[in-house]
DNA sequence: ACACGTGTCATTGCGCAATG
DNA sequence: CATTGCGCAATGACACGTGT
């Protein structure tokens, strides 16, 4: 089925990794050729066209509907939910018809080789006070030897593009040892936790995960007992995740990151300007400073 | 006083690509 | 070639200035 806005935001909607959902939905929409036909005319206006064409040629529904009716379910329809929280982590959702002829919705995640499953924002780890002291750090310690250290390992700031630092390192754990310390007093564990794992989705939902030629599809989604979230440990690990562990096993992991890069140039990479305002400029360059606090990437483990 | 545009921040969504 | 740190896009809320 189509919405109102679902042709319009086939051929303009640009967020990463759309081009999977529009490729599997405009498969599964084969037994209303109308509608797909419709569809396909939208894919035709996207600037990247030719990659979701790519896709659609080595997607097959096949694994899908036979999950489906190994449930007892038949499909019957499919609407495109990009972007639409209201069914949780669904991109698509599949209108399906059970023995009894009752119609039962399940959600499509289509993910692209990555595990994250939630972004989730560093304020529900830290308290207010901690983050405009980790501001302060930032600002007065961390940028400055970051510019250093990045001037004197690639020279000029054009060069700076994803590049490593072991600056972005320190930074990082800090913000580590600070969520540490206040684990003991975040209250709302079990909302969290339920939050982190899709728990309360209100639609069930099934895992897509696209690879080179393929996807592999997950009916069962991995999760814990929520209820039992004030037992949840947290530790560092690695360089910039802290892991959850329920009894010892860890059971998903959450990297604390910048969400746009430890700096931003004052430009995206369409060459248009994000701030009237800049924070410093390096080489000619526009800079803003970070955001370490959004956009965590929390995966569950396998 | 209030509508309306502009600018910024915060939140959430997602994959890419440098690195070893 | 897998990891894992880096980065891009959309959107809602809100503050603030300007015009009516």
């Amino acid at each position: 089925m189509l919405y109102n806005h679902t042709l319009n935001d086939i051929s303009t909607n640009t967020n990463t990794g759309v081009e999977f959902e529009i490729a599997l939905f405009y498969k599964l929409l084969s037994n209303k050729p109308a509608e797909q036909h419709q569809v396909k005319l939208a894919i035709d206006r996207r600037h990247d066209r030719k990659k979701v064409e790519e896709i659609i040629n080595y997607t097959s529904t096949e694994k899908i509907i036979r999950a489906l009716n190994a449930r007892g379910l038949t499909y019957k329809d499919a609407s495109f939910e990009t972007q639409n929280d209201e069914v949780g982590p669904a991109d698509v959702v599949m209108i399906t018809v059970d023995k009894t002829g009752k119609e039962e919705k399940i959600g499509l995640s289509i993910k692209y080789s990555n595990t994250c499953t939630l972004n989730v924002t560093g304020r529900k780890f830290i308290t207010d006070a901690q983050i405009s002291a980790l501001k302060d750090k930032y600002a007065r310690k961390y940028v400055p030897a970051y510019r250093e250290y990045m001037k004197k390992e690639y020279g000029d700031a054009e060069n700076w593009h994803r590049k490593k630092s072991p600056v972005t390192d320190q930074m990082i754990d800090e913000i580590r040892d600070a969520v540490l310390a206040n684990w003991p007093n975040v209250e709302n564990k079990v909302a969290l936790m339920q939050n982190l794992f899709h728990a309360a989705s209100p639609i069930e939902f099934w895992v897509v995960n696209y690879g080179r030629g393929g996807y592999d599809l997950k009916t069962v989604p991995s999760t814990i007992d929520v209820r039992r979230a004030k037992d949840v440990e947290v530790r560092k690990y690695q360089t910039s995740y802290i892991a959850f562990y329920l009894d010892n096993v860890r059971v998903g992991h959450m990297q604390v990151k910048f969400n746009n890069g430890f700096i931003e140039s004052n430009f995206n990479h369409k060459g248009l300007r994000k701030k009237q305002s800049c924070d410093f400029v390096e080489d000619g360059l526009e800079f803003n400073y970070g955001q370490p606090f959004g956009s965590w990437n929390f995966s569950v483990e396998d």
